[in-house]
Parts: structure tokens; C-alpha cells; sequence
DNA sequence: AACTGGGTCAACCGCAATAAA
DNA sequence: TTTTATTGCGGTTGACCCAGT
């Protein structure tokens, strides 16, 4: 341990690199990779100190970094991230392919603080700052959240551990994409590891499935139930053994507004999916729906489509309440659908009582 | 034209974790 | 096991730019 001394020498070159110095670096890092930055300077004529070229190397000169504006996808996950993780920047970095940690940490500093605060949400606690008086369904919402944390925590150890013991060279090269990453189990503690609150078994049934999409949807404007809820799966082929996690694409708050988790009960066939509203919170400008909560016992789209995004192949969305996905759909279709965005908007409970009535096949084999 | 204040972002600093001796 | 060297991370700084006065 100890400060290095590396940068407290004399007569190394500090503040902005000029292209000569990108130029050394970079074709020095190209003919003979970095090896060991402190000794780099020396063999590269560069008047820097390792760390300074390191981080030149890291941040900028890297070939893999994406520079440029933000989409608004890759704002949302970092916002999602960012409630689950805090201020782990590179946690939140090898989420986010071609980003650097530095870069996400002056994007969320200078901008995203702003928009949540600007939204009544505290960017700290990710929380609407009205709700300082938190009742009882908001501490939950906080537990939900450490939970998943908890999880992510398990994962990024795994996954630290994964790439320790792997082969590569990883200060060069990116580190492996989860995406790529087959072997779930490889990323996720133990089963008997677990804390208990944390066995929430998500199946994943390959195949064709057929879901009969059902539930109860309460909203502020009505409130429909559907007959009873029924899913069907063909054949258990493999088990992902992490948490939801409650992301979906298209939502404004998806962190916020999704919280909640799939499980699978001992000896049934069917999955059970909670999803909790967070109140105060507006989807998509459209519908305001203030603390009731959305049971399903189908696959919910956005915690699903997170796993399947995250871990296996391409998102698949099966969302029972966008109008769009409503009007696409005949009694019997086949996916993979996409973007739905769960905001009921446009949309009314007429559309999506029908919808609840149609029988929806998804075709996974179809997902390569 | 000069000054000021705010926004942005590359780069630095100090600390902690990890590896090596 | 302890000490030392190196790397990685997150907070912070300061140079630069731009708009407003």
C-alpha cells in the first residue's frame, strides 16, 4: 500500500495532452501493449507519469470508447444503475458498452443530477423528495431496492472473480460483456449462498411458450380484472438463478416505477410476478397511476426483457397494456415483440381488456 | 471590449485494493 | 507474514468555452 510517488516527481509534464503525446502513446500501447504503466513514460519518450498515461490510454485514447452525446437509453440506464449501484462508476461503466466510468461520472454530475433534481426526484436516494414522510409501501420500495442491490453486488463479484481467473489480459482488452457470458451460473452465488429473501428463482422456459395474458390492473381512471390467470411453458431447459431486476426500455423512470420480482413457487408450473408503482411518479407523461400495484402471473415485460437483455439474447417485450402492442396483435401472434413500453398510453382499459383476452405465443426460436 | 458566471469535461489527487517481493 | 510496488477508483479541480451583462 502507499501513495505513489510517481506523481509527486519533478519535471513530468502535467495537465493537457497534445496530439504528439496521444501520438507516442498511442503507437507505443499499439506495437507493445502497455505492460507495466509505470515503466511505460520511459520506453515511449514520454515526460508523464504512468498514471497520467494510464488514464490517457483508459479514457480517451482506448480504440473501444464511444465518444459523444448520451442517448436517451443509455441515460436511463445509467439512472437505473445509478439507483442500484450509487456511485460505483466503473460497476456502472461495464454496463454500458464503449462508455468510460470517467465519462458516465461527468455525464450523471452534470447533467442527470440536474434532470432528477429538476423532477422532484433526489438524485441520492433516487427517491421524489416530497416523500421525506415515507409510509410504510415506500420502506418496502427501499428494501426492494437494496435487495436487488444486494444481487448486483453478487453479481459484479462473480463476475470480478470470473475475470480474475480467466486468461486474458484484461487491462487491455474490454472486459467480457455480460451479454456474452452464457453460463449463468458462473455469474451468480450459489443457491445456498443466498439469503434467503433473495430466492427469487426466475425460469426461464426455452422454446414456445404460450401465456394467456391476465391479471388485475387497478389505475386511478378504473379498474378492470381480468378472468382467471393462466400460463403455460413447455419444458424446463435451463435456470437463471439471479433476481428481477425491473428494467424495461421506453420508461421514463424505469427504477423508479418498477419494483418488484419474478418467482417461482415449489412444484407449480407458473411464474409469479409482483410489480410495484411506485407513487408520484408519471409514466411517460401519459398516465399518472398512484400507489396501486399491477399483479400479473405472466412474464411482466420490463423485468423480463431485463434478463433476457442482460444475460442471454435479444429483449423480448410482452407488454399487456400499449395500445400500439394492442393493435398489432391477432388473437394468436408471434413475437418477439418489442418496445412495448407499459405506459398504457393512448390507450384505454377497453384496448387492454381485449388484449387481456387474446392468447399471445411467443416463438423463441425465433430470437437467435 | 471586458468581465462574470455557469457548464463541461479532461485530468489530477489521494486513498484503497491487490499483487509481488 | 510483512513490506513495498502497482493499479484502480471516485472525488475534485481547473482550463476552456460560451452566453449574458
Amino acid at each position: 500500500m502507499g501513495k505513489s510517488p510517481c506523481c509527486a516527481k519533478m519535471g513530468l509534464k502535467k495537465g493537457t495532452w497534445t496530439p504528439e503525446e496521444d501520438q507516442k502513446l498511442l503507437s507505443y500501447i499499439e506495437r507493445h501493449g502497455h505492460g507495466s504503466w509505470r515503466a511505460l513514460p520511459a520506453k515511449a519518450g514520454l515526460q508523464r507519469c504512468g498514471k497520467s498515461c494510464r488514464l490517457r490510454w483508459l479514457n480517451y485514447l482506448r480504440p473501444d470508447i464511444k465518444r459523444g452525446k448520451f442517448s436517451l437509453q443509455e441515460e436511463q440506464r445509467i439512472i437505473q444503475l445509478h439507483a442500484l449501484l450509487g456511485n460505483r462508476w466503473s460497476a456502472i461503466a461495464t454496463h454500458l458498452p464503449m462508455r468510460t466510468d470517467n465519462e458516465i461520472k461527468n455525464y450523471w454530475n452534470t447533467h442527470l443530477k440536474k434532470k432528477l433534481t429538476k423532477m422532484g426526484i433526489d438524485p441520492t436516494t433516487h427517491k421524489p423528495k416530497i416523500n421525506a414522510l415515507i409510509g410504510s409501501s415506500q420502506q418496502k420500495d427501499t428494501a426492494n431496492l437494496s435487495h436487488m442491490a444486494q444481487w448486483e453486488n453478487a453479481r459484479l463479484e462473480a463476475e470480478s472473480r470470473l475475470v480474475r481467473e480467466s486468461k486474458f489480459t484484461i487491462s487491455t482488452t474490454p472486459q467480457v460483456p455480460f451479454n456474452k457470458v452464457t453460463d449463468i451460473s458462473l455469474l451468480a452465488p450459489p443457491l445456498e449462498q443466498m439469503v434467503p429473501p433473495c430466492l427469487d428463482i426466475l425460469k426461464v422456459w426455452q422454446g414456445t411458450w404460450t401465456t394467456k395474458t391476465t391479471g388485475i390492473f387497478t389505475s386511478n381512471i378504473g379498474s378492470l380484472q381480468s378472468p382467471n390467470s393462466t400460463l403455460h411453458f413447455s419444458d424446463n431447459i435451463f435456470t437463471l438463478s439471479r433476481n428481477a431486476y425491473c428494467f424495461g426500455e421506453n420508461l421514463q423512470f424505469p427504477a423508479l416505477n418498477y419494483e418488484g420480482g419474478i418467482t417461482k413457487e415449489n412444484g407449480q408450473n407458473n411464474l409469479k410476478c409482483l410489480v410495484k408503482q411506485n407513487p408520484d411518479l408519471q409514466l411517460e407523461g401519459e398516465t399518472t397511476i398512484l400507489d396501486n400495484t399491477v399483479q400479473f402471473s405472466d412474464i411482466e415485460s420490463p423485468i423480463f426483457a431485463a434478463y433476457v437483455e442482460e444475460c442471454l439474447r435479444p429483449p423480448i417485450f410482452v407488454d399487456g397494456f400499449s395500445n400500439a402492442d394492442t393493435n398489432n396483435l391477432n388473437n394468436t401472434s408471434t413475437g418477439p415483440f418489442h418496445d412495448l413500453d407499459h405506459s398504457n398510453s393512448g390507450g384505454d382499459l377497453e384496448d387492454n381488456r381485449k388484449y387481456w383476452n387474446n392468447t399471445v405465443t411467443v416463438d423463441k426460436s425465433t430470437l437467435g
